[in-house]
DNA sequence: TAAATGACTTAGG
DNA sequence: CCCTAAGCCATTT
């Protein structure tokens, strides 16, 4: 162990999302891109869907807390539910436009206080 | 290794 | 509010 920098990713996108999504705090939201942004891949929103959408099972992941940039919630999907969704959230404080949409000025969640293990 | 897929995003119409 | 076109990416075929 040589070298502190230039050590191989020893973490995967997907595990650094699901790193990034545990942090979100209860009752905020987090955009695709901004997990991509935290997770040290800026231009892969798609990539924390796609990350997202292979959660089903995977233990203590607020998954719920994930939207996109126009506020809306997912699309669907047999376990992830966009009325299922929803309750999460307004369980958790969060209160939804009469357009189905969270403000995220109100709820985006500004990021962590501290950096990331990889940054 | 190339092609297809999809919980994305921004810009336009 | 709904739809399309482009750009970008991880994952799966």
């Amino acid at each position: 162990m040589n070298s502190e920098e230039s050590e191989q990713e020893s973490t995967t996108f997907k595990e650094r999302v699901y790193i990034v999504v545990r942090m979100i705090p209860r009752g905020k939201v987090a955009t695709y891109g901004q997990v991509a942004m935290l997770a040290g891949r800026a231009r892969a929103a798609r990539g924390v869907g796609t990350a997202m959408r292979l959660s089903a099972g995977v233990v203590d992941l607020p998954w719920h807390r994930v939207i996109n940039a126009q506020g809306r919630v997912s699309p669907g999907g047999d376990m992830f539910r966009p009325e299922h969704q929803r309750h999460l959230l307004e369980l958790e404080g969060i209160s939804f436009r009469r357009s189905g949409t969270v403000d995220l000025k109100v709820y985006r969640w500004e990021g962590p206080e501290d950096g990331l293990p990889w940054e």
